[in-house]
DNA sequence: TGAGTTTTCGGAAACGTTTCCGTTGATTTA
DNA sequence: TAAATCAACGGAAACGTTTCCGAAAACTCA
């Protein structure tokens, strides 16, 4: 278990510790031959410089942290894919921690890289913006942090957003141009700004289209499978259904049309299904989902790039990037002419 | 950015360096007033610890290193779930690394985290065991790392695995079963351990039942559905199609599906599938999807446990641990009677 | 009361690097 | 040829801890 260090090195080839440094980090004050000696011989001996003692002693240690609420579908994936695209293309090594959507387990691990002493971090929240305190603390004394969705706009950090409004309401009014003139939602939790947003462009959606609070209804049915169903059932139940629905994602969306489906209403014949941050499933299902598609790999690219200026200290300010995304119109949302 | 170490604490204090760091170790030499001083006007002063000089001198860090190939669906991110409910709940803080399914970087990530000192390594290897030898070395000189997934049984490391063989048997029979009486495997790449292993299940059998070479084929596809749709598509333009499928995943099974429905065959009245490795969406399509279910989050929790047991040195040999999994039919499988 | 024991603490080495400073010998310059 | 410059290297401090060793003070016991 005893690893070689740069003394067994410097020992073997009576030099000093010093020399043996300076060969690694090649410096400019070593004599070529000396430094490929040393090298060669460092190889030989199975020696590498000891990560840790490193960081003891400068202040880099080309490691990025990043910090996922979950992994539940290819959303962070893909993130974390251009994430680790264009940090590695820089020699910097990706460390990942999952929070499992516990706000005291993202601070803990926030914590834990801090510590370690990463270059920098890019966090995407669990939840909406509760205390935020020690996050601004850490970028006042001038730590590097990106964020990256599940952040308010308002929040003065640099940031990587989708514009869930925008897209909330570009979704519901692709269902009112389609002619459905009774519309749900079925909603995200309210602590969670983002499905918040999608709410209020759905409802933005409708005002501008003149419905009146009986031509819709707005469900919080969370973003997993079991809840949005039993609600889904209700709504049958108490014969209480809309001509469409607008799913807060795609999950939800398909739970929906799995419901109606067992119930013999069928999609989109009798009812309109639209769903939020697509998936690959959602063209392979029947029928085909239509769905807003987030430029997921771009985001961590931008968040990546921006962490970047942010180490080289090219910006200061709280910088917020906004990216688009697109509405991908399928068959779950065609409807019938009649 | 300059933080506050142990001797600004001892200063202030007038005591030794060794005595702060006897209060936050709760060392028993020491009286207790003393440390609860020290400890109150650390937490005043902001002080904590710093982790990399306390890994410099200690062995232990209660960091323990987790490598995925990939987050192509909810399977690492369950069994990721499973090691941080067991690792966190006795102290430790789990590190992730996404090797994008190569080989190199996996290398890298393992290397980088034993160079960061990790208590130990739980390994998801991207592809089948090339180049071990690394790995062999770091385990005899006494390194913790437990194997998960995707490597062969006759590896000499603690591992713990699911049965592919025997699933992707059951996963046959049951469409033998079904009176289907030509089958094609749409298979996954060879050079992936598992897939291969499916492939053998699926081959042992159509052996036991008597199967001839013209009623079953392998069609090797890979993993991700845009390769498969090309394939099930040149089968129906060929007029070469079985009675049903056999699928090496479940995004391939959807693939199949949809493929066949583009062109007026329907499942399961006209043909049967079966998809691999269970995920949520399986109970929400129609028709829904029969699948093997792997024990995802038990797998995690078992190699948490048996990392646990080789730190401390509980166990010395190679333990292999293979849990098993579900068949659940669904509608896709069900041969309508005829 | 004096020897032995225990409690509590300080000093200093150690972990494995980097880097500043200084020294030596060789080379250049006037 | 003497002075000045330069290339190449060694020594040692520093990073922030833990821990071993030893010593002072307090306590025990006969």
């Amino acid at each position: 278990m005893k690893s070689v260090t740069i003394k067994d090195v410097a020992k073997r080839l009576n030099v000093s510790i010093s020399s043996v440094s300076r060969a690694f980090n090649n410096s400019y004050d070593i004599k070529k031959e000396t430094r490929e000696r040393i090298l060669r011989t460092a190889q030989e001996m199975g020696y590498y410089p000891n990560p840790i003692a490193q960081k003891l002693t400068q202040k880099k240690t080309f490691n990025i942290g990043v910090v996922v609420p979950e992994f539940i579908n290819e959303y962070y994936s893909e993130v974390i894919r251009g994430i680790q695209d264009i940090l590695t293309s820089l020699g910097y090594q990706v460390l990942i921690m999952q929070s499992d959507n516990k706000h005291e387990r993202e601070l803990k691990n926030v914590k834990t890289l801090i510590h370690n002493m990463m270059d920098g971090l890019i966090i995407c929240p669990s939840v909406k913006s509760k205390n935020m305190d020690y996050y601004l603390d850490e970028i006042n004394k001038g730590y590097p942090i990106v964020f990256l969705n599940r952040i308010e706009q308002s929040f003065p950090a640099n940031k990587v957003l989708f514009n869930n409004t925008k897209w909330g309401f570009f979704a519901t009014e692709h269902l009112i141009y389609q002619g459905y003139k009774k519309i749900y939602h079925l909603s995200g939790s309210n602590d969670l700004g983002i499905t918040k947003d999608r709410t209020q462009g759905f409802i933005k959606a409708l005002a501008k289209h003149g419905f009146s609070k009986d031509d819709y209804k707005v469900i919080e049915t969370g973003i997993l499978p079991e809840n949005a169903m039993a609600r889904v059932q209700e709504l049958i139940d108490n014969k209480d259904l809309p001509e469409a629905f607008m799913c807060v994602n795609d999950l939800v969306a398909l739970s929906t049309i799995s419901v109606l489906r067992q119930n013999q209403i069928e999609v989109p014949n009798d009812i309109g299904v639209v769903g939020f941050t697509e998936t690959k499933i959602a063209d392979l299902v029947s029928p085909k989902l239509s769905s807003v598609k987030q430029p997921t790999y771009e985001m961590g690219k931008s968040a990546a790039e921006m962490l970047m200026k942010v180490i080289k200290k090219e910006t200061m300010s709280s910088n917020t990037i906004i990216l688009n995304g697109s509405l991908n119109i399928r068959e779950s949302s065609i409807r019938a002419n009649q």
